[in-house]
DNA sequence: CGGCAATTTGACTATCCTCAACAGGGGTGG
DNA sequence: CCACCCCTGTTGAGGATAGTCAAATTGCCG
């Protein structure tokens, strides 16, 4: 199904085929990555399953998450061995794994796939770019809103179905620790907390556990968004 | 010049012609907008002079800047007439715009175009990630050092040539108000004047009139960007 | 049940924003 | 050519938002 959504729709049978004949599949566990930041990306690859996170870090540590990548969606460099940042694997994750000249070669024999590529990449820098609003304008209870609206809408499309809000409200299990959406959102964890306690004695959502979320009014979430 | 930079390097003379063919030159004044926000992409074009923006804005009218674009750049949306953001020129500025449709159909048949396409791309999804660690993660003293570094290797690279800081310092025409390094860095006018007067008495720069700037240490930027 | 890490809460502070007044300089018209 | 005006940018005072540091609490895992 992750074969569907992903760039190697764009293949036919013997096309796959000779493909997966250079990728390797790997798994990950929970905080292990893929590679990191600055590192010379020789590989890229393709998530199959699991969710993991592009950061980046200033000299004295203070972290950006810069992006986040579900299955199907594709993370490296192809044609250039810079990388700025680093990929780890916030859950458990199994990624189809390639050696970047490899990809690079196949790539160049096959224009529908470099297609599908482009059209990927067009759209991630779109959402890239509709983040950095929220990052450069947004305020605190703004960002944390924004933030839940958009988790429920990637994890529903993931999901493979439209998780319907207006039928019973579902609980959700986020992939990501306080921190993690501190440095999403460019915030600090305490932050982050006190907007989460807030939401929940107003009533808009509900944290049935550590990381477990219930919306309960989306209307009122997004109003909140800004 | 544009020519070698911009993705028509891929192509031959008589491809050029084609190219040209469906392509026709717009000019552009300081504040016209290519396209708003919201609106259905219908065109796709390069740049050939100029400098333009790229914004996002909320409802209540709070602007964040999300890209700059250089001559030989490529702006627009292709094969998806959604756009996130709209364009407007920061300069005047000349630009080839081509309808959509026509591009997308030319593309499809010249698959060199599309690889530099995408190469472009994933630089500018790049270049994109770098900024949000700067819009989530730093202060305004590093967010406005960091700007004036990257504005003068911008600069320097679309002049074509390499400025060289360690030469006499040379005085550089910002293509920006404060309104728009404002925009760009998520601060207020304020802040961003207040760090341009602080970088003055400090001695690493010299503010000759309302745009010029004039590097004196760039050391000490370097130190202040984090 | 205990230990541990993640999260929450609280008190205080710093940074940046807001609102307001002022300055400067570039262009225009007298 | 000079005076004036308007727009952009600067400066200042005060306040709010989010950050910092520290302590308490809560899940979660063995």
């Amino acid at each position: 199904m992750v074969r569907n959504r992903a760039i190697c729709s764009a293949l036919d049978g013997t096309e796959l085929e000779a493909l997966n004949a250079i990728g390797r599949e790997r798994k990950l566990s929970p905080g292990e990555s893929l590679f990191w930041e600055g590192e010379d990306s020789v590989i890229v690859a393709n998530v199959l399953d699991g969710v993991l996170k592009l950061a980046s870090n200033t000299e004295d540590g203070r972290e950006q998450i810069v992006g986040i990548v579900y299955p199907s969606d594709f993370i490296g460099r192809p044609f250039d061995g810079t990388s700025s940042h680093g990929i780890s694997a916030l859950t458990d994750a199994r990624v189809c794994v390639f050696n970047r000249s490899d990809f690079d070669r196949f790539a160049a024999e096959h224009p529908q796939l470099e297609h599908k590529l482009l059209e990927r990449t067009l759209g991630e820098l779109d959402r890239t770019r509709r983040w950095m609003l929220l990052l450069g304008r947004k305020s605190a209870s703004e960002k944390v809103s924004s933030f839940l609206l958009e988790v429920f809408e990637r994890m529903g499309v993931t999901k493979g179905c439209e998780l319907r809000f207006d039928d019973a409200p579902i609980t959700l299990e986020l992939p990501f620790s306080r921190q993690q959406i501190a440095d999403i959102l460019g915030l600090t964890i305490e932050t982050v907390s006190r907007q989460f306690t807030r939401l929940k004695a107003a009533g808009i959502i509900d944290l049935p556990s550590r990381r477990g979320l219930r919306v309960l009014d989306r209307a009122a979430l997004e109003a909140e968004a800004g």
